[in-house]
DNA sequence: GCCAACGTTGGC
DNA sequence: GCCAACGTTGGC
């Protein structure tokens, strides 16, 4: 099982809202290198590291699991969508999601600590001017971060 | 609101 | 295929 870090704007989607509606499509991937890890290496039931981004204290907030396979969002279609794409084609939908379902809150593990712990120096997310909304963990990684969210 | 870093677009 | 211009992300 692999384990992966998935940004979401907690005024989007929070962890509570994860936990209130039990599962979330997760929508609005826009990016090719996540629309791809989405499509080629998810796997149904992959651990995710649920992460608050762009918000007063961003890091990780919970843990969730993939509940389903990668398949169209159907936000790129809704003219009145933000995540509306006019050049994606229903017949060639270009972007994917996956739906997510919830584990449990953890503390919040704030991207100031992480930065502060040099053993996870390695983790993608921590890397400079990374901006990728889904990121792998290693496992190796995760046996690090686990004890530190109980 | 600022701005560094990055991805995408489109003219050539 | 190059690359400048532009748009977006996301921490601060």
């Amino acid at each position: 099982m692999q384990t992966w870090l998935m940004k979401s704007e907690p005024e989007e989607a929070s962890i509570d809202d994860l936990q209130r509606l039990g599962r979330l499509p997760w929508t609005g991937v826009r990016n090719y290198q996540a629309r791809n890890f989405m499509r080629d290496a998810f796997q149904l039931g992959d651990r995710v590291l649920f992460y608050h981004s762009s918000c007063a204290e961003p890091g990780i907030a919970g843990l969730a699991r993939l509940a389903s396979a990668a398949y169209p969002d159907p936000t790129q279609f809704d003219p009145a969508s933000p995540y509306h794409d006019p050049k994606s084609k229903p017949e060639a939908p270009r972007w994917l999601l996956v739906d997510v379902s919830f584990d449990r809150k953890t503390r919040l593990l704030s991207l100031k600590e992480l930065r502060e712990r040099p053993e996870l120096a390695s983790l993608q997310v921590l890397q400079k001017g990374s901006r990728l909304s889904i990121t792998p963990v290693t496992d190796a990684e995760w046996r690090l971060l686990e004890p530190l969210l109980a």
